[in-house]
DNA sequence: TTTATTTTTGACCAGTTGGTTAAACTATAT
DNA sequence: ATATAGTTTAACCAACTGGTCAAAAATAAA
């Protein structure tokens, strides 16, 4: 029965997400999963042979939801800056809504590195500053950006928003004390993090 | 004795503190602590009664080291500029030898965010904010920064440097395909985040 | 040397974990 | 209805894990 494997399988996914969001893939247990899911340990076997089975299918869905993200700002026909604080409207909203998934993910980069290589190997970095360079070649003289600073920039522009998220323990323990909710910080982070990278880099 | 129960208790907290930044607390095992000390388990349970006590103790001294590194930019006798570049050359070059610091720390305390808690409560951010009015009041009005700005700012600087080996893995997998490798791009950063932020809060 | 104290060990244990299996159940096809 | 194939379960297992304990080894005190 097709209909019923798929509510199933789906079933056993979005609970072996959830729970290895939130405990990461070495605190998960394939029974909590399995309760969560509310079906038996042996079925978990069934549809995802092993747990690196499961796992992999998990994290490999959420990386690329998550790479997915910053792609839009590429093709989207915007000027520079707009592309910027569009970015960050749309990457920030996106992270308020999951909010745990930097956190998972940079866990598990760290603890095997090997995984995310196969996904990354897609990016074609040169062809990105092709693009880049074509669709802002009249206003990119405005700004301090060479092919050779393109790393630094763009991991600078994915720090500001990701990091917040994977520090949010700290950070809501400090902002606690200064009276500011994480939500409040984080929507005021939208607009802040576009004008800190546009101030940066004009000339 | 207390001379040798130094050196092995010692040795006990290294070797921990080795497993538990590379394996997590969850992935660490007791057994890879002893044998990585070269003593029986049983003696690691002598000096530290539990797993929780033994991680609790080294995860307390990475968290003081990493914020102790924070520190002496408030008090450095430098312009602002200057202890922006100042805390950037410090702090990269910190990590460069802990590399694997801001991925373990991120990932625990969000798995536990109570634990870090503790060591923010002695943070007095309001004082903080005073010392920098009062070192740099006549160079203040030169910038962006304003009392209700602080947390965007600090989260931001912190990011910056943090980010980059949180991310390594991926982060190491881009820079690979430009032919760059991770230690140069972070040689690099040193100067760039540190000009980045100084443009990002000129007026 | 003898005694008392501390440190270190090997053997062991109970609980947990990922994974298996044979049987029961369900739905489809003949 | 009955055979067939796919789905779900309860019971089970071997390996592993943190932790214990009594005895041995090393050190200090008498």
């Amino acid at each position: 029965m097709a209909e019923n494997d798929k509510q199933t399988e789906e079933k056993i996914f979005e609970s072996a997400t959830e729970v290895f969001v939130e405990k990461g893939m070495d605190g998960a247990r394939m029974q909590d999963i399995a309760n969560h899911a509310g079906i038996n340990k042996a079925l978990l076997h069934y549809y995802y042979r092993t747990k690196d089975h499961l796992f992999n299918a998990v994290f490999e869905k959420i990386a690329k939801k998550m790479f997915a993200k910053f792609a839009p700002v590429f093709d989207a026909n915007l000027t520079l800056e707009d592309k910027i604080r569009f970015f960050y409207k749309e990457h920030i909203t996106f992270l308020q809504n999951n909010p745990r998934l930097p956190a998972f993910l940079l866990n598990e980069i760290n603890r095997n590195p090997a995984r995310i290589r196969k996904l990354i190997q897609n990016i074609d970095i040169e062809n990105l500053w092709r693009m880049l360079e074509e669709q802002h070649k009249d206003e990119l003289n405005k700004y301090n950006i060479t092919r050779e600073s393109i790393p630094q920039l763009m991991s600078s522009i994915a720090a500001l928003s990701v990091f917040p998220f994977a520090a949010r323990g700290i950070l809501e323990g400090i902002l606690e004390k200064l009276g500011i909710s994480f939500d409040d910080y984080m929507e005021e982070r939208k607009e802040f993090a576009a004008d800190f990278v546009i101030r940066a880099i004009k000339k």
